[in-house]
DNA sequence: CTCCGATACTTGCTTTGTTAAGTATTTTGC
DNA sequence: GCAAAATACTTAACAAAGCAAGTATCGGAG
C-alpha cells in the first residue's frame, strides 16, 4: 500500500471532535452512574444549577445548564412529578415559570455526591489537578471569543 | 439583595458545562455556514472524513466523526440519494459497506472551505494559536484517560 | 385606555442519540 | 464440512435536540 489517497490529507486536529470525544470520556461514567436512578444528564444538570444556584427563571435556569428553553419545557413537567423541582408563577410577572429543587432533588444529589466526586477526583488524578485546572481555564476564556469572521 | 442563598453555593467550576459551552462557541458559526447548503453538522462531519481521510467502512467512518453506527445507518441513504456520497460493498467481505465521497459531495466542501477556513482562523486570531494547541494537546490527552473510579 | 412591540414560555415537527433486537456474512472449532 | 460464535451492519422504538411558529403577558407610546 503506497497510501497517498488523492485528498489532501491535511488531517489537521479537529478542536469540534476533540470536544466531542472529551465530553463523552467525561460525561460516560456519570451517565452511567445516573442510570440507576432513572434520570438522565440534562435532568441532573438542571438539579445541580437549581441546589447551587436557588429557585430560577426558567430561561435562567436553560441559560445555566445549556439547555435550550424548548428542551427545558418540556422536562419540566415530568421533573415536577417526580417530585424533583416545584414551581410557581410570580404575581408580580406572570409570563415568568420560577423552579426550585425539592428535598426529593436535594436528597437524590447526595446519593449520587460520593460518586460523582469520585468520577471527578478520579479524572483529576489520572488527569493531573494543574493539567485540569489549565484546561478549565483555556475552555473558559475560549467560551468568551467571538468567533464570527469580520 | 443580601443574596446569601442557603444552597452551599459550591459554583465549583464544571468541566462538563464547560466542554458543552466551548462546542456550542465553535460549532455555532458552523452551523449558521451550513445551515444554507442543508447539510448538518453530522453530515458535515462525515464529509470531512471521507475527504480527509478517503473510502472508508461505515464502522470507521463512524469512529472517526463521533457518531453511532446506527445513526451513520440512517444518514448513509439521505447523503447518498442527495448524491453526496456513493456506497459499495466490497466483494471479498459482503457484510460490509465501503462509503466515498462524490464530486458533488466535495464541492460542497470546497463552497464552504473558504468560511470554515475564516472561521477558525477568527478563532485562532482571537484565541491565540499556542492557546489553541495547547487545549487540543489537554483534550487529546484527556481523552486517554479511563475515568471509571476503582 | 389601547394598540404595538418585546418577553417568556409552549408546541409542533423533523432529525439524532441511544438501546436493544434482528439480519446477513464471515470465521472458527470440532 | 458444519454448527456456533463473531462481525458488520439494519431496524425499531422512544427520549431529546434544534428550529420555527404560536400563545400569553407586560411595558410603553400616544
Amino acid at each position: 500500500m503506497t497510501e497517498s489517497p488523492s485528498p489532501l490529507r491535511q488531517t489537521r486536529r479537529s478542536l469540534p471532535i476533540a470536544l466531542l470525544r472529551a465530553r463523552e470520556v467525561v460525561m460516560g461514567p456519570i451517565r452511567e452512574m445516573l442510570a440507576a436512578s432513572g434520570v438522565n444528564e440534562q435532568k441532573w444538570r438542571v438539579l445541580r444549577v437549581l441546589q447551587e444556584q436557588g429557585p430560577l427563571e426558567l430561561s435562567q435556569v436553560a441559560e445555566a445548564a445549556c439547555l435550550l428553553l424548548s428542551s427545558l419545557t418540556r422536562m419540566v413537567r415530568p421533573m415536577e412529578e417526580e417530585g424533583l423541582i416545584a414551581r410557581h408563577t410570580p404575581p408580580e410577572d406572570r409570563r415568568k415559570t420560577v423552579i426550585r429543587i425539592t428535598e426529593a432533588g436535594e436528597a437524590l444529589i447526595h446519593r449520587h455526591a460520593a460518586e460523582s466526586a469520585a468520577i471527578f477526583a478520579r479524572i483529576e488524578a489520572e488527569f493531573g489537578a494543574a493539567r485540569l485546572e489549565a484546561l478549565l481555564d483555556l475552555l473558559e476564556s475560549l467560551q468568551k471569543i467571538d468567533p464570527r469572521p469580520r
